[in-house]
DNA sequence: ACTTCTTCCTAAGACCTTTAGGCAAGTGGC
DNA sequence: GCCACTTGCCTAAAGGTCTTAGGAAGAAGT
């Protein structure tokens, strides 16, 4: 019987591409397995099991959003960085929604340390040097910025802001010109 | 056979309660027959299925949390309201965190209209009213607050604020000192 | 008491997950 | 080229969830 050439890293491309089709709920070890034309006992030797399985699209989902917010950063300061950062989010998000839903997987601390995540964490954080903040400041503005992206990309995607004039993309080029007065005007304590 | 005494409302309520116990993603039908004592079966006498039994209970939270918010808000304007109302997310979102998940479910347009979830929005846009904010402005201002909330509230629950100086407490303070101050200074495009 | 409705049950089919053990397709040594 | 060995995919099977169909017993009205 001729193999189908299974690997760990073709099965969470797959996985990923399957999420984005069908929504990252929806990703099942047997739905991977018809994918491949395979019984689903053979990929249990590649992948420990559907978490793991989830856990790696997670994985490959930050990694993939990472490298893209690398490459918008590059070169760009200030509001330019901010807008373009605050892009790769929403356009990430748009292009794969399924793979973006996997970047909420809640992932255990080992797993989370070691992940992509913390690049986003820099990357955000190097967005405020082109503002005027200091710690615990910067801390906080990190957050406030993950919290907004996060949020309104999620609300965007779920449909909770369809049904209203006006359209999203201009609330979100104004959400960026108010992050980007409030950067610049931090209120002191 | 004694009878268990079951009503849509009640599995309802019993869903969310097994919610915030064990996770939103893992309320299923067959644990919360277990928890009734009854067979699976008999549950879809009160259930259409298991979408609808989520649907139920995601309706339910949004309609508590509706409730907790108007309360709060009662007699508050300004940056009063926007604490109060920012708290009870928060608040209700640790204390009730299957709930909360539960909130985020994808509801389809009929549902949602008829939802609380109009109230959420009706209750933001009237915070707006203690600063000086006119359309379309006002709607770019009830998105931007809803997904700070909503953002803030998910990665924090979600772990994305842990392992880290300082307290999430402090930024979230912080987090609605710069909100009332955005507010206040609403940048003209 | 008799009828009727409701509530919960048994039975059964379909799908997903996971483990255990088997055969055959590649891989390396000789 | 042939052997042993490893690896990749398979069959088999057990357990869990979802859902529908139809039956029996408790509750309620006449």
């Amino acid at each position: 019987m001729a193999r189908a050439g299974l690997t760990t890293e073709r099965l969470t491309r797959a996985g990923a591409d399957l999420a984005d089709e069908v929504g990252f709920e929806q990703v099942t070890v047997s739905a991977l397995a018809r994918g491949f034309d395979v019984k689903v006992a053979s990929l249990y030797s590649h992948v420990r099991n559907s978490h793991d399985l989830r856990t790696r699209i997670a994985l490959l989902a930050l990694e993939e959003l990472a490298d893209r917010a690398a490459d918008a950063l590059a070169g760009r300061a200030g509001k330019d960085a901010l807008t373009a950062l605050a892009n790769v989010y929403r356009d990430y998000a748009r292009e794969h929604p399924g793979r973006y839903a996997a970047t909420q997987l809640r992932l255990d601390p080992e797993t989370a340390a070691a992940s992509a995540g913390v690049r986003h964490a820099q990357m955000t954080r190097a967005i405020l040097r082109g503002y005027d903040l200091t710690e615990p400041d910067q801390t906080h503005a990190v957050r406030l910025l993950g919290s907004v992206f996060h949020g309104y990309v999620t609300l965007e995607l779920g449909g909770g802001f369809s049904h209203s004039a006006p359209d999203t993309q201009e609330t979100w080029s104004r959400t960026l010109d108010a992050l980007d007065a409030l950067l610049r005007n931090w209120p002191a304590p």
